[in-house]
Formats: structure tokens, C-alpha cells, sequence
DNA sequence: GTAGAAGTTTAGCCTAAGCTACATCTTCGC
DNA sequence: GCGAAGATGTAGCTTAGGCTAAACTTCTAC
């Protein structure tokens, strides 16, 4: 996606309460929600990777439950993006960027999950609850939750 | 390579973790992600009736950070999904069951704020994650989260 | 009471992410 | 080593949600 910065002029009427700002956050999560499907199929590729060796077309979809055309022409955004290579009838691979952006949201994943786990939220709520709302995690707010577990 | 244990038919193999659930996961997470765009549409129009008496497609557009035209396709989608009332020219309306969702969405904001900051995340960086985590929480995580603060 | 400004809607285009149906390639059985 | 089955890839359609540009309605100022 464009990230398109469109913020150009920014109000400077001091008397609103937070107008601009609610637009900004909009706009992350809109960029975030973007680059939620990237982030799935790259940590489950990488899943698939350590567990099986390789990771098939078939296999993505099946685990993500869409068709294998959706995550065939997933793979190739990916390949776009400079995060996973495929060469025709073989499996995909990720690129040195896209292994690093999966460990990252694999810590980033645990970490989410351990956090609702430890405020009481059951598991499997936990898990089918964090695999939405990672993508939406910030720094700061990871590191809060770092710090919360180790505190707690 | 040849080790290819086609899953096939499932559930019945107990030592794989767990592949059919994943599957359902990312479902619920790719649902949750088309209602998240309506949720945030009702809850400002909520807030605009509130405060301004009207909500005009520009100052939702403004808000959002998108261009009016933008805004008014929404509201449309808004209308075809039974949740607000337009008439051309005129602002737009919560129906009944629109009203009902932005209360619950206002609620589950505002929790999901108040969870974040309690457990340490600053303040902005709560504001700016819960405008897209929330289209994620689910009841039970919800009402974890209120019990959590209810403790605190 | 009308003209222009301001706000609203429509139209048309784009990309992402789904799908089904069809085409092509690999692999395995024989 | 060939043919069928199954995996993989391609094409074309759909919906959602962005955008700009142009048309239309309402409001306001004169």
C-alpha cells in the first residue's frame, strides 16, 4: 500500500479539542490493518519452514483456510515486497528482511498472548483474540507488556 | 522429503498441535477485520450526534482522514448493513440497532484504553493501538479485561 | 430573489484480497 | 516411460475501501 503521507496542511486552531490526532490514529490503524496479512503469512510460512522444511502453496492456504489461488497470489505480494522468494513448482522462502519480520512478530505474538493470558483471559480466547490484535501492537506498548511479565 | 504424512481427514491424529483451529482463527480474525471499518464509522457518528447534534459526511470524512467521498461510500455500506439512516443532504442517523453498537464499541474502548494503561502502556501509544485492537476483543476477553480493572 | 460559496453526491478509476474454473506441470504407479 | 492424479499457477469475476473530478443541492449574503 502507498503510504501516502496526506497530512500537508495541519490544522493549527488551538481551541479543538483533538481533531487531527484522532485522523493520525485512524490512519495507522488503517495502515497497520494493510500490513496484517503480510505478517501472517510470513510468520506461517516461517512456521511451516522449521516444521516441515518447506512451505507449499497448499499447505498456506490450508492452514490460513482460504484457496490456494488467494495465497498463491498472496506469496507473490510478498515476493513483490521483497519479503519471500518462490520459484515456480517449488516451495516459498523467505528473504533475510522476511525472516527477520517474522521473528518479530512471532515474539510479538507470544508476548500478546501471554499478556491477556496473565490479566485472566482463558487461552483459547488468548490465542484466537491476539492473532487480530498483534498487528495492532506498537514498541511502546510491547515493551509495557515486556515489562508487565516480567513483573508479574 | 518423501516423509509427505498428508493430513487428509482430520482431528483424529493426536500428535499434531492443532491445524484445523488455526484456520478458524485466522477466519474470525479476517471477519473481525471487515466490521472494524463500520465499528469506527458508528462510534464517531455517535460521538458527532453527541456533541454536534448532526454528523455531516465532511466532518467524518475530516475525523477519519479520509476524503468525503470516501466517507459517504461508507455510509452507504452503513445503510445497506442497517445501521444508519441518511437522507441526501441531510446528516446522517443511527438506527436502533446502530445506536446499540456504537454504545457497545464507546464501552469496549474505552476498557481496552484503560487495560492498556493499567498495565503500564503510556498514554498516547494506549489511545493510538486500541483504535485497532479493539475490533478484536472478544466478550470473554472483554470481560476479563473489566474484571482485570475491576482487581487493579 | 438570485448568485456564488459551501457542502453533498455520483461517476469512474485503482489496489487488495477473496473466489471459481481452467490450464499446466510433477510425480508416481505400473 | 507414459498417463492419470494431484499440486501449482493463471484468468477473470466480486466486493471493500481508497482516491479525484465533476455534477448537483443548499445556504447565505447581498
Amino acid at each position: 500500500m502507498t503510504t501516502e503521507t496526506r497530512v500537508s496542511s495541519d490544522t493549527a486552531s488551538p481551541g479543538l479539542p483533538e481533531e487531527p490526532t484522532q485522523a493520525e490514529r485512524f490512519g495507522k490503524a488503517r495502515s497497520d490493518r494493510s500490513s496484517a496479512l503480510l505478517e501472517d503469512y510470513v510468520e506461517l510460512i516461517s512456521d511451516l519452514l522449521a516444521s516441515q522444511g518447506e512451505a507449499r502453496a497448499t499447505d498456506i492456504a490450508r492452514r490460513l483456510g482460504v484457496s490456494h489461488a488467494t495465497a498463491i497470489k498472496s506469496v507473490q505480494r510478498l515476493k513483490r515486497e521483497g519479503l519471500a522468494t518462490a520459484r515456480p513448482y517449488r516451495g516459498v522462502f523467505l528473504t533475510p528482511s522476511g525472516q527477520d519480520l517474522a521473528e518479530r512478530v512471532r515474539h510479538r505474538h507470544r508476548t500478546v498472548v501471554a499478556l491477556l493470558v496473565a490479566v485472566g483471559v482463558p487461552i483459547e480466547a488468548a490465542e484466537s483474540d491476539a492473532e487480530g490484535m498483534e498487528h495492532y501492537v506498537s514498541e511502546p506498548t510491547l515493551a509495557a507488556f515486556d515489562a508487565f511479565l516480567r513483573r508479574a
